[in-house]
RNA sequence: GCCCAGAUGGCGGAAUCGGUAGACGCAAGGGACUUAAAAUCCCUCGGUUUACACCGUGCCGGUUCAAGUCCGGCUCUGGGCACCA
């Protein structure tokens, strides 16, 4: 065996023997468990990022750790392949979008091969091809036909210069990222999905999700947002009573009834009809609507603007006092929630209270505390439930809970109001104006009447030899597109990308059906037993790729309610930042790669010199990897560094999975040089362990304590697996090399059962070494084949037990006594030991704590 | 602004059900080997202290024989916010 550890030799003969065997080619078996393990698909951005890396070692170990555990194991691998970069790249660089994808596809695929991931790529999938996408259109057709999809008007950001609808993230500070001219709000006619019919069940099910991490389930379920309200009639004066219509009455909607008698004013929308009818003789009216339009549309930029509004110069009746209640249009209120008006109580609520301060007007406190403490709404919203007061005779001394049903039930006798369930959760939208992505299968016919495109005309293929300028969508400049022979016009608006995301997990179990959506395999492979992805995912795509879910099982594709039966959300990978400064004040990042920092003597950062130049850099923060800040990791470089194991150890050894990872190249250094340890300990025993065995089976005292700590450190690795806590799982094995360091040419039976315990446990996460290492030492062809290791029980047992000894709780000694020792005779050892003795001169002992086999505290005084 | 997380040595982190705080690794310091360097191996490594001991898990308070862990109140940092994926 080559005493030096070569992991490009080693690396390259294990993915080849994988290939030859088809090791990851999974196969329908019925007799056999499956498991389907799942990475959240790349965009194919160029290459690929620390973040993949991250995402797909995890996967991968786990997959690995399950097809070793015996399970029938599929671990598909393929390409979110639509979006918004293809189409900044076409516009910085000419190239047709769909050759920038195809060529970062093959880029990353040799990338991911690279780094030995056990991917069954015979059902790669890219979402941009029409055998993808045909299915997706085929089910949108299906929502249209049952009234699922539908058309409205809805906002986007316009940039009025480029003549083009800007996503979120083209708009910075409240400009165009190309122009820089400021962005408006403009309305205009979308697809809609009725994803709120769902919002019960969406909510319901996250109950039957045990194994997603309650963080993700506790914002999926705020994102939803279930509230029970009432919906309130203000009358307009005026108009007619018995003939109730949407113009005679503001209807408003509420979660706190309870404060109806403190009203004192009523809120609209800038969007709202009572609004738009006031601009038309309101000349101040009009130009603040006119305000409200500039801004982007996004729901963090609405939420932090300055509180702002103005009287409509109108009245609405109270529902019950019938007292005149003035009528505000206000930024904060959105047209696109509840009833796009809100009834505000300036006492109880602190919105409505800033509002109050600002405009002048009054405040009236409905609210007191329940039990009786003061509260002064002169200094700020008195916001938490308690007793009514100053409401009335028939709600006078209620508590909040008892009015909401009270006021709630005299509204709707009044016929003025009705108890209702809202959602935060909006329909989806899912067109956008845009090129790269899979086609609305929708025609509007010259007779006004909107038609599903038939599933025989399937798929409306995406024309891939275009233009693309950044001024709206080439695709409305393409008349061989969307000009049909009837006079009917195609759709040209595609689909939101996130469509495509939302169905990719099951179509990789039949990605060659050309006759249906999803066929049989579907069904032996479904659901995803386990899911692996970043956090920033936990609402939007998670939501979607189960609403998706519950759409194809109504259409009898899938059975099942859940698409993913155990979630684990990485963190992101963080690295240092460095900086220049200008004169101007302008930073210049510096790639960590380009830097040197400087420690004293303590080992503490105190300075950072550029490679180049060799002058001092300033220290930024820590932060998300990420092009603006120039410190993101070339992964390939580490690779070609030091070789696929590495890379993989390091990711897994450095943080747990969920939390945030910080870069360390002395890290990466620490994780290779553990890998060449294991080799050098393998190479030293290589020629002993292949003689046979001839050590007894009896094992001396010492040599039956190394195996106890040898299991021990299995049995915490194995916990750790379970948990999927493979940090630690990196230190037990790493803990095992330490003590098999120790061992002597006498313990050789105990040298074989460890390195076979260390290989079989690295196994899944340095998939080569290992498999190269399994065959040197002769334990057997494949390790991929070799069983999960187990704990052996009568390694752990021992007959002797330790136990801390404290007093009060402070730690003040040790003990051993006989496993099977008495609590008298623990009690009596722990008093009389040296260390502890001297502590209990002149106290008296009033109580002993005894922990079995851990632990005994002394409580004296 | 709203929702969700996180905070432990110089650094990444460990502590499974409330029971020894700092496993494992990195960095740093000292030493061995070497002509030298690299690699490798050994020792030290939270703070104060000669020692005994005391202090120490973001901050303030509480529960408990015992709190990094539980409860209440904060601070700061990060993620998401519906057209980035």
């Amino acid at each position: 065996m080559n005493e030096s550890y070569q992991p490009f030799d080693i690396e390259t003969a294990a993915q080849g023997f994988w290939e030859q065997h088809q090791s990851f080619r999974a196969v329908e078996d019925p007799s056999r468990a499956k498991f389907y393990c799942l990475s959240m698909f790349p965009y194919p951005s160029g290459k690929l990022h620390m973040g993949h890396v991250r995402n797909y070692t995890l996967g991968d170990v786990i997959a690995r750790h399950q097809r070793m555990l015996g399970k029938n194991v599929l671990q598909p691998m393929g390409w979110d392949a639509f979006g918004l970069p293809a189409e900044n790249a076409a516009i910085a660089h000419g190239k047709p979008p769909a050759a920038w994808t195809y060529a970062n596809i093959a880029e990353m695929k040799a990338q991911l091969k690279r780094l030995g991931f056990g991917y069954d790529w015979d059902r790669e999938i890219a979402t941009c091809t029409p055998d993808y996408y045909r299915w997706e259109q085929w089910l949108f057709t299906r929502l249209m036909e049952k009234g699922m999809a539908y058309r409205r008007h809805a906002s986007v950001n316009w940039d009025p210069v480029d003549g083009t609808v800007l996503a979120n993230e083209q708009v910075i500070d409240g400009r165009g990222w190309r122009s820089g001219a400021l962005v408006e709000k403009r309305e205009i006619e979308q697809w809609f999905v009725r994803i709120t019919d769902y919002a019960p069940e969406l909510l319901a099910g996250l109950d039957q999700l045990p194994d997603w991490p309650e963080q993700v389930r506790a914002m999926q379920r705020n994102w939803i947002g279930r509230s029970e309200g009432v919906q309130i009639d203000f009358l307009i004066p005026g108009s007619c009573p018995p003939a109730p219509s949407s113009e005679d009455r503001l209807t408003v909607f509420t979660t706190r009834p309870d404060t109806l008698m403190g009203v004192t004013y009523v809120a609209v929308a800038a969007e709202h009809p009572l609004a738009l009818n006031a601009a038309k003789t309101r000349p101040d009216v009009a130009a603040f609507i006119e305000e409200c339009r500039q801004g982007g549309i996004s729901e963090a930029t609405l939420e932090t603007l300055e509180k702002r509004g103005i009287s409509l110069g109108m009245s609405v009746l109270h529902p019950i006092t019938g007292e005149p209640v003035p009528v505000f249009t206000a930024n904060f209120v959105l047209m696109g929630y509840g009833t796009g008006a809100v009834m505000a109580v300036p006492a109880h609520d602190q919105r409505d209270w800033e509002f109050a301060e600002r405009y002048g007007i009054p405040k009236r406190q409905v609210i007191v505390a329940a039990d009786g403490s003061p509260c002064e709404i002169e200094q700020g919203a008195f916001v938490a439930p308690g007793i009514l007061t100053n409401s009335g005779p028939l709600f006078e001394g209620l508590t909040s809970a008892a009015a909401f049903d009270a006021i709630a039930g005299h509204l709707e006798r009044l016929g003025r109001g009705q108890r209702q369930v809202h959602y935060r959760l909006r329909d989806w939208g899912v067109s956008r104006q845009r090129y790269w992505g899979c086609p609305i299968p929708a025609v509007y016919g010259s007779d006004g009447e909107i038609r599903a495109v038939p599933a025989d005309q399937l798929p409306v293929v995406l024309p891939e030899d275009v233009r693309v300028d950044g001024s709206g969508s080439p695709l409305t400049r393409l008349p061989e597109f969307f000009s049909l022979p009837d006079g009917s016009r195609r759709e040209t608006d595609t689909f939101d990308t996130f469509f495509e995301s939302s169905w990719y997990y099951a179509r990789y179990c039949c990605p060659d059906s050309h006759t249906a959506m999803l066929d049989e395999r579907a069904r032996y492979w479904l659901p995803v037993d386990q899911y692996v992805g970043g956090i920033e995912h936990a609402v939007l795509h998670l939501l979607y790729a189960r609403f998706f879910h519950k759409l194809m099982r109504d259409e009898g594709l899938v059975t099942g309610d859940e698409p993913f039966t155990r979630l684990l959300t990485q963190g992101m990978v963080v690295a240092e930042t460095y900086y220049r400064e200008g004169s101007d004040g302008k930073k210049t990042w510096i790639n960590p790669a380009e830097v040197r920092v400087e420690r004293d003597e303590r080992g503490r950062v105190t300075a950072a010199v550029h490679l180049g130049d060799g002058l001092s850099v300033a220290l930024g923060a820590v932060e998300k990897m990420s092009k603006s800040k120039n410190n993101g990791v070339d992964p390939q470089r580490l690779v070609d560094r030091y070789g696929a194991d590495t890379v993989r150890l390091y990711t897994l050894f450095t943080a747990p999975p969920d939390k945030s990872l910080e870069w360390s190249d002395e890290g990466v250094e620490g994780a290779h040089r553990f890998l060449r340890r294991l080799w050098t300990l393998a190479a030293r025993w290589a020629d002993a362990l292949h003689l046979p065995l001839s050590v007894s089976t009896d094992l001396n005292a010492n040599q039956r304590s190394l195996r106890r700590e040898m299991h021990h450190g299995l049995r915490q690795a194995l916990f750790d697996y379970e948990r999927q806590q493979f940090n630690t799982v990196v230190s037990a094995a790493m803990t095992l090399v330490n003590l098999l360091y120790r061992l002597e040419p006498g313990d050789l039976a105990l040298l074989r059962e460890g390195l076979s315990l260390v290989l079989r446990l690295l196994a899944p996460i340095t998939p080569h070494i290992t498999h190269h290492l399994w065959r040197a030492l002769g334990f057997g062809e494949d390790i991929l084949q070799a069983p999960w290791p187990r704990v052996d029980p009568t390694a752990l047992h021992s007959d002797q037990v330790t136990y801390v000894v404290q007093i009060n709780g402070k730690l003040r000694g040790h003990i051993t006594v006989a496993a099977n020792a008495d609590r008298e005779t623990i009690e009596q050892t722990a008093r009389t030991s040296e260390n502890v003795s001297r502590f209990l001169i002149r106290l008296t002992i009033r109580k002993v704590i005894l922990v079995p086999g851990k632990l005994v505290n002394l409580v004296v005084q």
